[in-house]
DNA sequence: ATGGTGGGTTATAAATTCTTTACCTTTATA
DNA sequence: TATAAAGGTAAAGAATTTATAACCCACCAT
């Protein structure tokens, strides 16, 4: 498994680190919620263990971004100090999955990354896009927008998904006939102008901000702005 | 929630059941490893609470028999004295979900009830899948669905063990021709629609919630909703 | 040989999705 | 502001995809 360590006491995170690279794990560490944080947002942990008691961003805070935000789906271990049973229940409400009372034992918390790898089988990859309030899983081919389920089809489906890949960039047509339609020539068809329409009503037609943008004489974007 | 609490400390047991049905779940309370066996192989339970010193059989060796005898999937949550880590480390490698030491504070074991029930899905033992009331034992090569046994061919059986391990995600009929007919080429074939088309037939037809999904253009998914 | 069973193919109707067409609206710019 | 180019949209028709019944064949036990 490859491991994000969030602590900030050195000895205790170098600890954990050797422990869990002399058990076939990788581990990486950071020593404050900020750089946990963009750790996490760049590389796919499965797992994170989350101390709670952390400088600038605390554990807590950065379990509820970890979800919200990030929308990291693998389990989270937090650290906490024995007797800190408050903690331990906002963490669990918030999101975090299991805890450890400090000081750890080892023989534990093997145990318990064990326990909890046998259940995650299925977030293995992050197969999710999302754009604002729009998320789409690329497993489940399924597609919400602020929480609604929306019904695509496998055309739509995969249009959205390039662009969602390319969130931000502006895809010519011919960008996208290459990439969704697997066709390198013809420019006689509009039907990439038909389909952004299709995605228009089921996607941003009922709400207020919209995501899909045209850029005359340029393509189109998907982007919050 | 349906809650076993097995626990010979009366008074812990009354507190529990009694927080627990304020809480809206239903909690049946058996006095030792014996009752707990029995009562559980006779009721369907979404939880157990486990203590683990206990008269007649220990919780350690209830926890196992629930496990491998029963083929009990939902989580088993351990009570432990404080201090007592081996006795965690031991259950949690026996097949336990996680544990709460005593004294129980009960804010912190209804967060814990919460966190368990968000990933109860998965079920533990690796030989057994599970998919709403579908359950498929790879040891066995049973089939049963809301207790009827169905009876599978061997194809069907690797179909629907392919599609169960993989619950919730759509998989392409590439995806399946690859895993449970291990041809990697072929595309002229429809052998997969006609062993969905068997498959639901006996799994599906007869029951009012269908698991068995068709994307169109995409693939099949099994799934609750 | 015979009949049953599992595994696979073919054929076809029905459902769904895709593409084109035709016409309308907006945008850029001279 | 006029005009051409670009983009939006409804609807019809084409094409693809899926469900399902019927059929075929190989294998096995009798």
């Amino acid at each position: 498994m490859k491991l994000l360590i969030i602590e900030d006491e050195q000895d205790i995170a170098a600890f954990l680190k050797k422990g869990l690279e002399e058990n076939g794990h990788e581990a990486q560490l950071a020593y404050d919620g900020e750089m946990g944080l963009r750790l996490a947002a760049s590389v796919p942990y499965d797992l994170i263990l989350l101390d709670i008691i952390l400088p600038k961003i605390n554990g807590l805070e950065v379990c509820k971004k970890l979800r919200q935000e990030l929308g990291f789906t693998n389990p989270i271990l937090m650290l906490t100090a024995l007797g800190a049973t408050d903690d331990v229940v906002d963490g669990l409400n918030i999101g975090a999955d299991d805890y450890l009372v400090k000081p750890i034992k080892f023989k534990e918390l093997l145990a318990r990354l064990m326990a909890l790898n046998r259940r995650k089988e299925f977030s293995v990859s992050n197969n999710v896009l999302q754009v604002g309030d729009l998320i789409l899983n690329q497993d489940t081919k399924e597609v919400n927008r602020a929480g609604d389920l929306i019904n695509l089809t496998a055309k739509e489906f995969n249009l959205l998904a390039y662009l969602m890949r390319n969130k931000g960039r502006v895809l010519s047509r011919i960008d996208i006939l290459e990439n969704v339609w697997e066709i390198n020539f013809d420019l006689g068809t509009n039907v990439i102008d038909v389909y952004m329409n299709y995605l228009r009503k089921k996607v941003d037609k009922q709400f207020e901000t919209k995501l899909l943008h045209t850029v005359v004489g340029m393509g189109y974007v998907i982007k919050e702005g």
